[in-house]
DNA sequence: CGCGTTTGACCAGCGC
DNA sequence: GCGCTGGTCAAACGCG
């Protein structure tokens, strides 16, 4: 049932200013280069760190100004500019967005290191890129189940649809389910990532299972529908693969898991407490650089990428965001190799320029 | 048998 | 209003 068009319209949603041309080809710049780093396997083959379970999402991005290396980003510039974010619509939509990005993140890091032990991840080269979240309504306040289609309402379509199935009735057409009118679906703040793989569905240590696949405009890849498993976490992901990029799967989480990763060996704490480090007082929500771009309500989508080229530098990357002290020492050598193999690509100009000014 | 995948149909939203 | 598209449903199927 899937007709291509000529709308050269990406199927995802894009910030305003991160044209969809910046999946292309790995053409644009990438966001971050995120070294294998697991999420719930987390600390093990990372050297023990427990960074993912007292850093937030932003600090693992590097944003956290107060430890922002000034080299770190000098080679950012490539990446779309965003302008200064108005401040957060609220400190809880804040908080859910922070508290998904961490887990997609934590996700991510997960199947980039797994990807990296099969060899599977390919690009030596980072390509990064922000995408998409999106928060309608209701962003405080998470419905993952707002997907409902409980209702004794029956919609006109619903008629329309009956009536013709009527004439398909006989080649056994299911019934059709009535769904609620006049009631918006209501998203799950998205978190996109892009990475080099082979492998469409990555294993980030939660249990998915598929429900959909669908033909993706102007892409000859399916876009495959997986939903996490466990009861009442509503966690949806997409995952695509590039048209342009073939060699680029485009993971597209949305929601929040409602439960610890399934998969934590080593005991590690892994993100399963993020939620708690969002609602902790020390928790020092960074000025979300990120989400400023909001228009009715909306929080705009951003595209993480991720490749293999820094999974190379796993060690580095731990101790990048494990041992924050280390960012005011230009000189550190293991600094330079975090330098080039992930925040370089996280933060956008502007913001290392405004760490830079606070550090002086 | 339980769980996950496949796949076609259905539905809602959006743009023209 | 209509067509297109993304997203979801759920029966059928496969696999361990």
């Amino acid at each position: 049932m899937e007709k291509k068009q000529d709308n050269p319209t990406a199927s995802m949603r894009f910030p305003d200013e991160i044209p969809p041309s910046v999946f292309g080809g790995g053409g644009g710049g990438s966001i971050f280069d995120m070294a294998g780093a697991s999420s719930c396997e987390a600390s093990g083959g990372v050297g023990g760190d427990k960074w993912w379970g007292s850093l937030g999402f932003m600090d693992l991005l590097g944003i956290h100004q107060d430890f922002v290396a000034p080299s770190l980003f000098d080679s950012f510039n490539h990446l779309p500019i965003l302008p200064p974010p108005p401040p957060p619509s609220s400190s809880a939509e804040l908080a859910a967005v922070f508290h998904h990005h961490h887990d997609v993140l934590s996700n991510k890091l997960d199947t980039n290191r797994q990807q990296l032990h099969q060899g599977s991840l390919l690009s030596p080269v980072a390509s990064t890129v922000p995408e998409s979240s999106e928060v309608l309504n209701n962003p405080a306040t998470p419905n993952s189940s707002s997907i409902s289609s409980s209702s004794n309402e029956v919609t006109a379509n619903d008629e329309q649809n009956k009536a013709g199935d009527q004439d398909d009735a006989d080649k056994t057409k299911k019934p059709l389910k009535p769904k609620k009118k006049n009631q918006k679906r209501q998203r799950e703040p998205r978190f996109a990532f892009m990475t080099k793989s082979e492998i469409d569905h990555l294993d980030d240590g939660y249990r998915w299972r598929k429900y959909g696949q669908k033909a993706v405009k102007n892409s000859p890849y399916p876009r495959s529908y997986y939903r996490c498993t466990t009861a009442g976490c509503g966690v949806k992901k997409r995952v695509e693969r590039s048209s342009d990029d073939p060699t680029t799967v485009v993971t597209t989480y949305e929601g929040q898991h409602t439960h610890p990763c399934p998969i934590m060996p080593r005991g590690t704490i892994g993100f399963a407490i993020d939620s708690s480090s969002f609602s902790s007082p020390s928790f020092a929500i960074p000025q979300p650089q990120y989400l400023h771009h909001q228009q009715q309500q909306q929080l705009q989508p951003y595209i993480y990428t991720t490749t293999s080229s820094n999974l190379n530098h796993q060690p580095s990357f731990n101790g990048l965001f494990q041992d924050k002290p280390r960012f005011n020492n230009p000189n550190s050598s293991a600094l330079t190799l975090r330098d080039h193999g992930l925040l370089q690509d996280i933060v956008p100009t502007p913001m290392r320029r405004e760490a830079k000014e606070e550090d002086q």
